[in-house]
DNA sequence: TCTTGACCCTGTAGCGGCTACAGGCCCTAG
DNA sequence: CTAGGGCCTGTAGCCGCTACAGGGTCAAGA
């Protein structure tokens, strides 16, 4: 029943990289076509799947959102996609790399400060908490609202 | 009936810059204690509860997760914390900026390189996707798992 | 005194981008 | 014929909020 270039989900999850059940959540939500079908209703993927995965999971990794994605994928699509437009999504989301850079960096700063604050040694009162507690508005301003912020738990979570 | 010092929960939002909902959020996962309630089921804060607010609201912005700052606060609250506590703490979050830095430089530079191959006239053929069709791996490689990666859409909503 | 409107309450559902089940079916090797 | 691996669908969970719906309460003005 195999046909030539026929992947199973599995095998094309570990050709692209891509998780299975992220495969299956982005057919869901409309970023990877459905698949033909086996008679026992298994997937089966051919090379186009492939190539369209590996655009998605690139994309991801340079911080595209699916739904910027979903963009880029319908101007490719289309065939209707000028490099203009291309060209334009790419510096919008080079600029808000630049912006995450920059509130990073502020960050960076305001936290070496106040670590440098810190003795080390055993003290009842600390400077970060002391500086955690002081109320006025912190030095570190967001260019913008801040994003999520995706917590150093998930990496602490990770060890 | 007012007792002094007694916030509503809109005076402790307006004081502290934290959302009104966001304060009972951080009541229901146990961030803020509750607080004492009027007669009619109003909440009542005192001048410890916008402290402690601000300190979370403060934590939050320099990018401490609400896990960690839970962790930071039963420190304080047992008075029990030694200055290198907080210190590691702190330094954990300072290399994990840093990180975040580093990787989000990767991108910019991977970025910044295919907007410049790209000419902006129009093009059937555009450097950039083909950079996204390129299924080798690819030259950003994240220094962990990468964060959630709180998406550009978030901001061009915004706009 | 009544009405208006601002405030407050609880509870639930949604966002993005997955991940992790539960509870099943299918397929192949031994 | 059985064991195990793979695959299927569907649902619930993660974080840190935000946005309702559908009520109760309170203070100022007519």
């Amino acid at each position: 029943m195999k046909q030539k270039d026929g992947l199973s989900i599995g095998e094309l999850s570990k050709q692209s990289g891509v998780n299975i059940e992220t495969i299956r959540y982005y057919e869901k939500i409309g970023v990877m076509p459905a698949p033909d079908r086996s008679a026992s209703g298994y997937r089966v993927y051919g090379a186009d799947h492939l190539k369209r995965l590996s655009f998605v999971r690139r994309s991801r990794q340079l911080g595209f959102s699916l739904d910027e994605i979903r963009g880029l994928l319908r101007l490719v699509d289309g065939h209707a996609y000028t490099c203009a437009q291309v060209r334009e999504l790419t510096l919008d989301h080079l600029a808000e790399i630049r912006r995450k850079i920059a509130d990073l960096k502020r960050l960076e700063r305001v936290m070496a400060e106040m670590a440098a604050q810190c003795s080390g040694d055993w003290a009842p009162e600390c400077a970060v908490i002391d500086a955690l507690f002081d109320t006025r508005p912190p030095a570190v301003e967001p260019s913008g609202r801040q994003p999520p912020m995706p917590t150093a738990t998930s990496v602490m979570r990770r060890r």
